[in-house]
DNA sequence: TTGCAATAGGACCAAATCGGTCGTAATTTA
DNA sequence: TAAATTACGACCGATTTGGTCCTATTGCAA
Protein backbone atom coordinates (compact mmCIF):
# COMPACT_ATOMS: atom_id res chain seq x y z
CA UNK A 1 0.00 0.00 0.00
CA UNK A 2 2.81 2.66 0.64
CA UNK A 3 5.44 1.24 -1.84
CA UNK A 4 7.16 3.91 -4.36
CA UNK A 5 7.00 2.78 -7.63
CA UNK A 6 10.06 1.63 -8.95
CA UNK A 7 9.83 4.93 -11.55
CA UNK A 8 9.69 7.14 -8.72
CA UNK A 9 12.77 5.67 -7.18
CA UNK A 10 14.60 5.88 -10.03
CA UNK A 11 13.81 9.67 -10.17
CA UNK A 12 14.70 10.03 -6.53
CA UNK A 13 18.46 8.91 -7.53
CA UNK A 14 18.38 11.11 -10.21
CA UNK A 15 17.17 14.12 -8.79
CA UNK A 16 20.06 13.14 -6.08
CA UNK A 17 22.58 12.60 -8.40
CA UNK A 18 21.52 16.51 -10.28
CA UNK A 19 21.69 18.03 -6.76
CA UNK A 20 25.07 16.78 -6.55
CA UNK A 21 27.00 17.60 -9.45
CA UNK A 22 27.99 21.32 -10.16
CA UNK A 23 25.25 23.46 -11.46
CA UNK A 24 26.39 24.71 -14.57
CA UNK A 25 26.95 20.99 -15.69
CA UNK A 26 24.41 19.43 -18.00
CA UNK A 27 24.34 15.74 -16.80
CA UNK A 28 23.37 12.88 -19.45
CA UNK A 29 20.93 10.69 -19.01
CA UNK A 30 23.41 7.32 -19.57
CA UNK A 31 25.46 8.36 -16.69
CA UNK A 32 22.87 8.47 -14.23
CA UNK A 33 21.49 4.99 -15.45
CA UNK A 34 24.99 3.56 -15.32
CA UNK A 35 25.94 4.82 -11.72
CA UNK A 36 22.87 3.86 -10.59
CA UNK A 37 21.94 0.88 -12.22
CA UNK A 38 19.04 1.91 -13.45
CA UNK A 39 18.10 0.65 -17.76
CA UNK A 40 18.67 3.71 -19.60
CA UNK A 41 15.24 3.67 -21.39
CA UNK A 42 13.10 3.70 -18.43
CA UNK A 43 15.43 6.25 -16.69
CA UNK A 44 14.81 8.32 -19.55
CA UNK A 45 11.34 8.49 -19.75
CA UNK A 46 11.74 9.34 -16.20
CA UNK A 47 13.55 11.99 -16.50
CA UNK A 48 11.08 13.23 -19.27
CA UNK A 49 8.28 13.42 -16.93
CA UNK A 50 10.36 15.25 -13.95
CA UNK A 51 11.41 17.71 -17.15
CA UNK A 52 7.50 18.34 -17.74
CA UNK A 53 6.67 19.43 -14.48
CA UNK A 54 9.61 21.44 -13.86
CA UNK A 55 11.74 19.49 -11.65
CA UNK A 56 14.77 19.53 -13.93
CA UNK A 57 15.35 21.49 -17.58
CA UNK A 58 16.63 19.70 -20.44
CA UNK A 59 19.29 20.74 -22.82
CA UNK A 60 19.12 18.82 -26.24
CA UNK A 61 21.42 17.70 -28.70
CA UNK A 62 24.99 16.51 -28.69
CA UNK A 63 26.32 17.56 -25.45
CA UNK A 64 23.16 17.91 -24.13
CA UNK A 65 21.80 16.55 -20.39
CA UNK A 66 19.74 18.03 -17.85
CA UNK A 67 20.24 20.01 -15.17
CA UNK A 68 18.60 20.40 -11.67
CA UNK A 69 15.92 23.26 -10.64
CA UNK A 70 16.69 24.46 -7.65
CA UNK A 71 13.16 25.50 -7.14
CA UNK A 72 12.16 22.09 -7.02
CA UNK A 73 13.65 21.15 -4.05
CA UNK A 74 11.36 22.62 -1.78
CA UNK A 75 8.57 20.91 -3.25
CA UNK A 76 6.62 18.82 -1.12
CA UNK A 77 6.27 15.45 -1.04
CA UNK A 78 2.64 14.74 -1.54
CA UNK A 79 2.99 16.88 -4.82
CA UNK A 80 5.91 15.16 -6.27
CA UNK A 81 4.57 11.72 -5.69
CA UNK A 82 0.97 12.80 -7.16
CA UNK A 83 3.03 14.23 -10.47
CA UNK A 84 4.77 11.25 -10.63
CA UNK A 85 2.74 8.38 -9.75
CA UNK A 86 -1.11 10.21 -10.74
CA UNK A 87 -3.84 11.37 -8.26
CA UNK A 88 -3.10 9.82 -4.96
CA UNK A 89 -5.70 9.18 -2.02
CA UNK A 90 -6.96 6.34 0.25
CA UNK A 91 -10.13 5.58 -2.11
CA UNK A 92 -10.86 6.56 -5.32
CA UNK A 93 -13.99 8.32 -4.17
CA UNK A 94 -11.24 10.88 -2.66
CA UNK A 95 -9.55 11.58 -5.93
CA UNK A 96 -12.32 11.13 -9.14
CA UNK A 97 -15.74 12.15 -7.84
CA UNK A 98 -18.04 8.91 -8.08
CA UNK A 99 -18.79 6.36 -6.00
CA UNK A 100 -22.21 4.71 -6.40
CA UNK A 101 -22.63 4.22 -2.90
CA UNK A 102 -21.25 7.41 -1.45
CA UNK A 103 -24.61 8.02 0.74
CA UNK A 104 -25.09 4.81 2.11
CA UNK A 105 -20.71 4.42 3.30
CA UNK A 106 -20.87 3.88 6.57
CA UNK A 107 -16.79 4.52 6.65
CA UNK A 108 -16.24 7.11 4.41
CA UNK A 109 -16.09 10.30 6.88
CA UNK A 110 -13.86 8.80 9.10
CA UNK A 111 -11.51 7.54 6.06
CA UNK A 112 -12.03 10.72 4.56
CA UNK A 113 -10.24 12.12 7.99
CA UNK A 114 -7.39 9.55 7.80
CA UNK A 115 -6.48 10.75 4.22
CA UNK A 116 -7.14 13.95 5.25
CA UNK A 117 -3.79 13.96 7.68
CA UNK A 118 -1.72 11.78 5.61
CA UNK A 119 -1.83 14.56 2.31
CA UNK A 120 -1.18 17.35 5.30
CA UNK A 121 1.97 14.83 6.42
CA UNK A 122 3.71 14.88 3.29
CA UNK A 123 2.90 18.10 2.33
CA UNK A 124 5.43 18.75 5.52
CA UNK A 125 8.19 17.10 3.77
CA UNK A 126 10.35 18.27 1.18
CA UNK A 127 12.35 16.75 -1.49
CA UNK A 128 14.95 17.85 0.06
CA UNK A 129 14.55 16.09 2.67
CA UNK A 130 13.92 12.92 0.98
CA UNK A 131 17.05 13.47 -0.84
CA UNK A 132 19.65 13.73 1.97
CA UNK A 133 20.88 16.89 1.39
CA UNK A 134 20.00 17.78 5.14
CA UNK A 135 20.75 16.27 7.97
CA UNK A 136 16.91 16.93 9.12
CA UNK A 137 14.90 14.49 11.05
CA UNK A 138 11.22 14.21 10.19
CA UNK A 139 10.82 13.17 13.51
CA UNK A 140 7.84 11.40 14.89
CA UNK A 141 4.90 12.80 13.98
CA UNK A 142 1.74 12.58 16.01
CA UNK A 143 -2.20 12.98 16.24
CA UNK A 144 -3.19 15.76 18.03
CA UNK A 145 -6.43 14.61 20.18
CA UNK A 146 -5.82 10.99 20.39
CA UNK A 147 -3.98 8.95 22.99
CA UNK A 148 -0.79 7.18 21.15
CA UNK B 1 0.27 4.73 -3.67
CA UNK B 2 -1.64 4.91 -0.79
CA UNK B 3 -4.83 3.61 -1.87
CA UNK B 4 -6.27 0.91 0.24
CA UNK B 5 -6.96 -2.13 -1.51
CA UNK B 6 -10.95 -3.38 -1.83
CA UNK B 7 -10.40 -6.09 0.14
CA UNK B 8 -9.22 -3.90 3.02
CA UNK B 9 -12.02 -1.79 2.39
CA UNK B 10 -14.47 -4.75 2.37
CA UNK B 11 -12.35 -5.84 5.96
CA UNK B 12 -13.04 -2.09 7.23
CA UNK B 13 -16.97 -2.12 6.26
CA UNK B 14 -17.86 -5.64 7.93
CA UNK B 15 -16.04 -4.87 11.22
CA UNK B 16 -17.98 -1.48 11.12
CA UNK B 17 -21.21 -3.60 10.76
CA UNK B 18 -20.28 -6.13 13.08
CA UNK B 19 -19.39 -3.17 15.40
CA UNK B 20 -22.81 -1.81 15.56
CA UNK B 21 -24.98 -5.12 15.78
CA UNK B 22 -25.51 -6.49 19.26
CA UNK B 23 -22.70 -7.91 20.86
CA UNK B 24 -24.28 -11.41 21.19
CA UNK B 25 -25.52 -11.58 17.62
CA UNK B 26 -23.42 -13.78 15.23
CA UNK B 27 -24.04 -11.79 12.03
CA UNK B 28 -24.01 -14.00 8.90
CA UNK B 29 -21.58 -12.93 5.77
CA UNK B 30 -24.68 -13.15 3.14
CA UNK B 31 -26.17 -10.11 5.25
CA UNK B 32 -23.28 -8.01 5.49
CA UNK B 33 -21.98 -8.62 2.05
CA UNK B 34 -25.83 -7.60 0.82
CA UNK B 35 -25.91 -4.31 3.14
CA UNK B 36 -22.62 -3.13 1.37
CA UNK B 37 -23.19 -4.70 -2.07
CA UNK B 38 -19.96 -6.72 -1.75
CA UNK B 39 -19.72 -9.78 -3.81
CA UNK B 40 -20.37 -12.41 -0.94
CA UNK B 41 -17.13 -14.79 -1.79
CA UNK B 42 -14.80 -11.93 -1.87
CA UNK B 43 -16.26 -10.90 1.43
CA UNK B 44 -16.15 -14.42 2.56
CA UNK B 45 -12.56 -14.34 2.28
CA UNK B 46 -11.73 -11.62 3.49
CA UNK B 47 -14.01 -12.64 6.81
CA UNK B 48 -11.86 -15.64 7.05
CA UNK B 49 -8.78 -13.77 6.95
CA UNK B 50 -9.95 -11.20 9.48
CA UNK B 51 -10.81 -14.58 11.51
CA UNK B 52 -7.61 -15.59 11.22
CA UNK B 53 -5.65 -12.45 12.41
CA UNK B 54 -8.53 -12.70 15.16
CA UNK B 55 -10.37 -9.38 14.46
CA UNK B 56 -13.59 -11.00 14.68
CA UNK B 57 -14.65 -14.86 15.86
CA UNK B 58 -16.59 -17.50 13.49
CA UNK B 59 -19.60 -19.41 14.47
CA UNK B 60 -19.51 -22.35 11.93
CA UNK B 61 -22.93 -24.47 10.81
CA UNK B 62 -26.13 -23.45 10.25
CA UNK B 63 -27.00 -20.06 12.55
CA UNK B 64 -23.71 -19.42 11.98
CA UNK B 65 -21.62 -16.07 11.58
CA UNK B 66 -19.30 -13.89 12.70
CA UNK B 67 -18.80 -11.60 15.94
CA UNK B 68 -16.52 -8.87 16.77
CA UNK B 69 -13.37 -9.16 18.97
CA UNK B 70 -13.62 -6.27 21.19
CA UNK B 71 -10.10 -5.90 21.68
CA UNK B 72 -9.19 -5.85 18.07
CA UNK B 73 -10.79 -2.46 17.41
CA UNK B 74 -7.98 -1.07 19.72
CA UNK B 75 -5.51 -2.11 17.16
CA UNK B 76 -3.32 0.31 15.31
CA UNK B 77 -3.25 0.49 11.67
CA UNK B 78 0.29 0.10 10.50
CA UNK B 79 -0.53 -3.66 11.41
CA UNK B 80 -4.44 -3.97 10.44
CA UNK B 81 -3.16 -3.08 7.07
CA UNK B 82 0.03 -5.81 7.76
CA UNK B 83 -2.54 -7.91 8.34
CA UNK B 84 -4.33 -7.31 5.38
CA UNK B 85 -2.45 -6.60 2.72
CA UNK B 86 1.11 -8.00 4.04
CA UNK B 87 3.90 -6.63 4.84
CA UNK B 88 4.26 -2.69 3.84
CA UNK B 89 7.09 -0.39 3.69
CA UNK B 90 8.47 2.53 1.34
CA UNK B 91 10.66 0.37 -0.35
CA UNK B 92 11.58 -3.53 -0.60
CA UNK B 93 14.56 -2.71 0.86
CA UNK B 94 12.97 -1.95 4.02
CA UNK B 95 11.25 -5.05 4.26
CA UNK B 96 12.57 -7.75 2.49
CA UNK B 97 16.36 -7.93 4.18
CA UNK B 98 18.09 -7.74 0.47
CA UNK B 99 18.90 -4.98 -2.53
CA UNK B 100 21.61 -5.52 -4.46
CA UNK B 101 23.10 -2.08 -4.53
CA UNK B 102 22.31 -1.35 -0.58
CA UNK B 103 25.98 0.16 -0.11
CA UNK B 104 25.80 2.32 -2.85
CA UNK B 105 22.25 3.73 -2.83
CA UNK B 106 22.29 7.19 -2.17
CA UNK B 107 18.95 7.77 -0.80
CA UNK B 108 18.57 5.03 1.48
CA UNK B 109 18.95 6.65 4.51
CA UNK B 110 16.25 9.91 4.15
CA UNK B 111 13.88 7.13 2.90
CA UNK B 112 14.50 5.13 5.81
CA UNK B 113 13.53 7.94 7.97
CA UNK B 114 10.81 8.85 6.33
CA UNK B 115 9.08 5.04 6.15
CA UNK B 116 10.00 5.18 10.12
CA UNK B 117 7.88 8.37 10.35
CA UNK B 118 5.31 6.85 8.09
CA UNK B 119 4.92 3.59 10.73
CA UNK B 120 4.82 5.85 13.76
CA UNK B 121 1.56 8.16 12.24
CA UNK B 122 -0.06 4.64 11.48
CA UNK B 123 0.86 3.30 15.07
CA UNK B 124 -0.76 6.27 16.30
CA UNK B 125 -4.49 5.57 14.68
CA UNK B 126 -6.64 2.76 15.90
CA UNK B 127 -9.42 0.59 14.10
CA UNK B 128 -11.61 1.74 16.14
CA UNK B 129 -10.96 5.85 15.16
CA UNK B 130 -11.54 4.64 11.54
CA UNK B 131 -14.52 2.82 12.27
CA UNK B 132 -15.72 6.35 13.31
CA UNK B 133 -16.85 5.12 16.54
CA UNK B 134 -15.25 7.30 17.92
CA UNK B 135 -15.90 11.38 17.02
CA UNK B 136 -11.79 12.29 17.74
CA UNK B 137 -10.21 13.88 15.00
CA UNK B 138 -6.94 12.47 13.43
CA UNK B 139 -5.48 16.41 13.39
CA UNK B 140 -3.16 18.06 11.50
CA UNK B 141 -0.16 15.25 11.97
CA UNK B 142 3.42 17.36 12.08
CA UNK B 143 7.19 16.70 11.15
CA UNK B 144 9.43 17.98 14.48
CA UNK B 145 12.34 20.01 13.08
CA UNK B 146 11.31 20.39 9.67
CA UNK B 147 9.34 23.86 9.10
CA UNK B 148 6.07 23.39 7.17
C1' DT C 1 -30.45 -39.24 10.51
C1' DT C 2 -31.05 -36.57 6.84
C1' DG C 3 -31.01 -32.09 4.72
C1' DC C 4 -29.91 -27.37 4.76
C1' DA C 5 -27.35 -23.29 5.91
C1' DA C 6 -23.32 -21.50 6.98
C1' DT C 7 -18.07 -21.02 7.20
C1' DA C 8 -13.31 -22.89 5.10
C1' DG C 9 -10.47 -22.82 1.45
C1' DG C 10 -8.35 -24.12 -3.02
C1' DA C 11 -8.27 -23.56 -8.25
C1' DC C 12 -8.89 -20.66 -11.73
C1' DC C 13 -9.63 -16.25 -14.73
C1' DA C 14 -9.89 -11.60 -16.56
C1' DA C 15 -8.43 -6.94 -16.18
C1' DA C 16 -5.28 -3.53 -14.64
C1' DT C 17 -0.81 -2.14 -13.36
C1' DC C 18 4.11 -2.20 -13.57
C1' DG C 19 8.68 -2.65 -15.29
C1' DG C 20 10.91 -2.90 -19.24
C1' DT C 21 12.22 -3.08 -24.47
C1' DC C 22 12.23 -1.24 -29.07
C1' DG C 23 11.87 1.86 -32.88
C1' DT C 24 11.75 6.38 -34.59
C1' DA C 25 11.70 11.27 -34.51
C1' DA C 26 13.76 15.92 -33.33
C1' DT C 27 17.60 18.66 -31.93
C1' DT C 28 22.24 20.19 -31.46
C1' DT C 29 27.39 19.86 -31.75
C1' DA C 30 31.59 18.86 -34.16
C1' DT D 1 26.78 15.33 -42.79
C1' DA D 2 27.53 12.22 -38.86
C1' DA D 3 27.21 11.39 -34.13
C1' DA D 4 25.15 12.11 -29.71
C1' DT D 5 21.48 13.17 -27.11
C1' DT D 6 16.62 14.08 -25.61
C1' DA D 7 11.37 13.16 -26.99
C1' DC D 8 7.85 9.98 -27.40
C1' DG D 9 4.74 6.39 -28.71
C1' DA D 10 3.90 1.27 -29.38
C1' DC D 11 4.37 -2.95 -27.53
C1' DC D 12 5.38 -7.07 -24.16
C1' DG D 13 5.78 -10.01 -20.21
C1' DA D 14 5.20 -10.52 -15.24
C1' DT D 15 2.77 -9.45 -11.26
C1' DT D 16 -1.11 -7.94 -8.70
C1' DT D 17 -5.87 -7.39 -8.10
C1' DG D 18 -10.69 -8.35 -8.05
C1' DG D 19 -13.63 -11.76 -8.85
C1' DT D 20 -15.97 -16.49 -9.93
C1' DC D 21 -16.55 -21.31 -9.13
C1' DC D 22 -16.34 -25.67 -6.93
C1' DT D 23 -15.86 -28.61 -3.09
C1' DA D 24 -15.19 -29.64 1.84
C1' DT D 25 -16.63 -29.21 6.69
C1' DT D 26 -19.43 -27.97 10.42
C1' DG D 27 -23.62 -27.69 13.06
C1' DC D 28 -28.67 -26.80 13.57
C1' DA D 29 -33.25 -28.52 12.96
C1' DA D 30 -37.04 -31.00 11.12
Amino acid sequence: MFKLTRKTEYALLALHELSISAEADVTKVREIAEHNQIPFPVLAKVMQRLARHNYIEPTQGARGGYQLHEKAMTTNMWQFLEEMEGPQGLADCFMEASCEQLEFCSIRSPLHELDRSIRQFFYGVKLNDVLGRTSKSFGAPFISGTSL
